[in-house]
RNA sequence: GGCAGGGUAGCUCAGCCCGGUAGAGCAAGAGAUUCAUAAGCUCUUGGUCGUGGGUUCAAAUCCCACCCCUGCUACCA
């Protein structure tokens, strides 16, 4: 039984061979959007992230640096905890696949998936491009040429064990029917459906040809596969098998968030493993999409990464938070580019939200005497409250779905509306003729601040905390179920005017 | 090749399910204002809705054909 007041949440485990990039930065920030999100609304929430540290590939990078696996591994995590840390990215656990916890529990999986009947000692062979370091499908080329580098492959043949993924087929399609929105975006469901439909091959999960991994539990001179070794982080960061409380607590894990590229992985491979021992399969994969630059592809031999510090010197991590997810609607490709960012920036954050706190805050200041006054809820503007009301809705629902571009949507017609309504409503002239519904515009305008600073909350933690102490709110207790309400700021509450929230960008 | 999705203003997209001669944001241009980070507000310019046929009084919207683009088509992670 699924405990509805909990939220478990995870990102893929990073390859620790190279450092966070934009890419993996934009996994982990809507995954802390998404987890902020469901604290406030009162969820118990775990957020899982961490590294993935075995393999072929790490073992290689580590030699040809003159390090120890270990040893580069540790830098790696050392710059992605720091990373995050400047990122806002509050996680509750990092995981490493190189602790022991996490080993045991690999091993403790494996030996139940075998107790089960599910692997078998098999010979795996096929075509091999040692540059790409992957075995060719004669589907994909029936002249044997490496599709992705067209060098020349070689026959291989391997003593591998194996897992019997065929034997799920069945039970994984009828899963899939009958949990419609197990894959998100819905194109990615159709894929991975139409792929199981085609049949389901046993995978190999053991390798010997190196031992930078965890040792398989039934013949030491193998070592288990990566993708086995590191989807089981998922359940080893919770405390699997041995931290029995909290880990029925918080398994089935409601979302794994996941980039497409590891969908196959994360969709048919580990809930198949988790049925063989005995487990259930996580609620959800959303897989969301690639971010090219300036619609060019990124990559390292093109030197176009984006690095978040890139970002961050010039537009805040908030800024950089909010660009990721205002952009482009989760689960597509975008396009990333300094222009366009600059554009969000200086347009979105600058003039309609920053410019708006501060023309309140300065109006409070000038006509109120810095306090929020007294107002009379019959004179309140009705558009406001019509958008309030309106928007409320569509913003939790949006959140949900992990629609977070739709979501920011609907917060800015709040701004925008507000925006008009001050110019609406010249609170300049009512001061100047003393009008007593200054007060009620006043009001108005404070407590829709408050109400935009709590669902922005989780998108721009910082610069919301700094906007709620100009209001005078900050020690108020967040909370999306109780907060939203209209009339909660108290009259009497102090504004104080500080810095522009979002300072303009003017080159670049 | 097969399967899936898409081709609508300069750009990014909504509208298509439930047919009635096109919408938003950005970009561009103009105006009135001043509380404000020269921000905000108002107005304007701008599209024969991929191509060709068909159904209909009426099609971006339904049907057929074609062209083009993208994704998936299993073990580097």
């Amino acid at each position: 039984m699924i405990n509805s007041r909990k939220y478990y949440i995870t990102t893929p485990i990073y390859y620790v061979n190279a450092e966070p990039h934009i890419g993996t930065a934009y996994t982990t920030i809507a995954g802390d959007v998404m987890a902020r999100y469901k604290r406030l609304c009162g969820y118990e929430t775990f957020y899982l992230t961490g590294t993935d540290e075995h393999g072929q590939k790490i073992l290689r990078s580590a030699l040809s640096a003159g390090l120890e696996p270990k040893e580069l591994a540790d830098r790696v995590v050392t710059k992605y905890k720091e990373v995050w840390e400047e990122l806002n990215i509050k996680y509750t656990r990092f995981i490493r696949t190189t602790e022991e916890k996490h080993k045991k529990a690999v091993q403790f999986l494996f030996r139940k998936i075998d107790h089960n009947g599910d692997i078998y000692k098999g010979k795996y062979s096929g075509w091999y491009c040692t540059a790409c370091e992957r075995y060719i499908t004669l589907k994909e080329s029936p002249d044997k040429k490496c599709p992705v580098c067209q060098r020349q492959t070689e026959f291989f043949e391997e003593e591998n064990y194996f897992f019997k993924l065929s034997k799920y087929q069945d039970k994984m399609l009828s899963y899939l029917r009958e949990h419609k929105d197990f894959i998100e975006p819905s194109s990615r469901y159709n894929e991975i459906f139409a792929r199981v439909k085609m049949g389901l091959e046993d995978v190999s999960v053991s390798r010997a040809s190196f031992d930078w991994g965890i040792t398989m539990p039934i013949d030491e001179k193998h070592v288990i596969w990566v993708w086995f070794d590191a989807l089981t982080n998922y359940l080893s960061g919770i405390g699997y098998p041995d931290e029995t409380d909290n880990f029925k607590k918080f398994w089935p894990a409601n979302v794994h968030l996941i980039a497409k590229d590891i969908l196959w992985f994360h969709s048919v491979i580990w809930p198949c493993m988790l049925m063989s021992a005995g487990l259930e399969p996580p609620c959800k994969i959303f897989a969301h999409g690639w971010w090219t630059m300036n619609a060019d592809k990124i990559s390292k031999s093109k030197g176009n990464v984006v690095y978040p510090r890139d970002v961050i010197d010039k537009f805040g991590v908030d800024g950089l938070r909010y660009f990721l997810l205002r952009e482009i609607p989760f689960g597509l490709d975008g396009d990333f580019s300094f222009t366009a960012l600059k554009n969000r920036y200086n347009n979105e954050l600058g003039n309609e939200l920053g410019n708006l706190v501060m023309r309140t805050v300065v109006m409070v200041e000038k006509y109120s005497n810095s306090t929020v006054p007294q107002y009379n809820p019959s004179e309140v503007d009705k558009t406001i409250m019509e958008t309030l009301r309106s928007t409320q809705k569509s913003i939790c629902d949006h959140m949900e779905h992990f629609r977070f571009s739709l979501a920011l949507e609907n917060i800015w017609e709040i701004i925008r509306m507000s925006n008009k309504y001050i110019d609406n409503v010249k609170p300049w002239l009512l001061a100047k003729e003393k009008l007593s519904h200054l007060n009620t515009v006043l009001y108005t305008l404070t407590e829709t601040l408050r109400i935009i600073s709590i669902y922005l909350m989780p998108f721009m933690p910082a610069s919301m905390e700094t906007m709620r102490k100009q209001l005078g709110v900050s020690d108020e207790n967040i909370s999306i179920t109780e907060g939203l309400e209209f009339g909660q700021i108290k009259p009497g509450t102090r504004v104080s005017k500080g810095n522009p929230l979002f300072p303009r960008v003017e080159d670049k």
